[in-house]
DNA sequence: ATGGTAGCACGGCTA
């Protein structure tokens, strides 16, 4: 553990990370080996998958960080970690646009707004949820252009949208289906025009992924996908000096399981 | 071939 407000003085630089861990309850270990490897300064994380005491907010309470979360039960739930300082001004869920569901948890730490989203994946795109991710980012969009102030922000997590054919394995089978589908491409392109910028396109090579399927060898075989993202308002964006994907984090780790996304990191200069 | 794997209210659903 090391002391936050005399190191941050020292080295005045903020490493942000997203990651869907897949069950913070089963990936409890996992997630420890990472915090003490990697040190993020705020760590989003999303499908917790669990509520309440399921929940283990001492893996992050007992390395000095500060936790805001929004949960349910079973699916789900996102989760920011700082250690920048409180995460004040907590909003929590998208009225009008989650149906309930907990994918949504935003907050100010360290004079940065951090906007957590996990959002819906589609299913299939004759399949209710495809309708509902749609109206989600619809939703997002009203919801951010409201709450955008110039203040440096970060929208941040699994947007279950891979941008462009660089961004996912084998885009000509992805034509018409969640992930790659034109009206997801759509809602990308409206948020980016809210002055939002995708900071680790520039820093990463044509065919980097962030999730790779737990089935069929998808990670072996190189078939995944860049869906976890950091965009970032103009007072963020001018912040950052790299971006990467921790791929190595989705290995496995002293025998344990790993999710089936890797940590997707951005480091930016102090305030 | 409607699979394959992992996680959650233990078992159908979600990804």
């Amino acid at each position: 553990m090391r002391r936050a407000s005399s190191a941050d003085l020292e080295a005045p630089r903020v490493k942000l990370v997203t990651w869907n861990v897949n069950s913070i309850k089963a990936r409890a270990d996992y997630v420890s080996l990472f915090l003490d490897a990697e040190a993020p300064d705020v760590l989003a994380v999303q499908e917790l998958k669990v509520d309440g005491p399921n929940i283990p907010l001492a893996l992050f309470e007992a390395r000095g960080y500060h936790v805001a979360f929004h949960a349910q039960p079973r699916w789900n739930g996102v989760l920011i970690a700082s250690r920048l300082g409180p995460i004040e001004a907590v909003h929590r869920g998208l009225e009008g646009a989650d149906e309930g569901e907990a994918r949504l948890v935003s907050g100010v730490t360290g004079g940065l707004r951090i906007v957590n989203l996990y959002c819906p994946q589609g299913q299939r795109v004759d399949s209710p949820k495809f309708p509902f991710k749609l109206r989600f980012f619809d939703g997002l969009r009203t919801w951010l252009e409201q709450t955008l102030d110039g203040s440096p922000t970060v929208v941040i997590g699994d947007l279950n949208i891979a941008p462009g054919p660089d961004d996912i394995w084998a885009p000509e089978r992805f034509a018409d289906v969640p992930s790659y589908h034109p009206e997801e491409h759509a809602r990308w392109d409206r948020l980016l025009a809210l002055g939002l910028s995708d900071v680790v396109r520039p820093h990463v090579p044509p065919k980097t992924y962030s999730f790779w399927d737990y089935r069929g060898g998808a990670f072996h075989r190189e078939h995944g996908m860049r869906i976890d993202h950091v965009l970032a308002n103009a007072a963020a964006a001018d912040r950052v000096e790299g971006a990467w994907v921790a791929r190595d984090w989705r290995k496995k780790k002293d025998g344990l399981t790993p999710s089936d996304h890797a940590p997707v990191v951005v480091q930016l200069r102090g305030a």
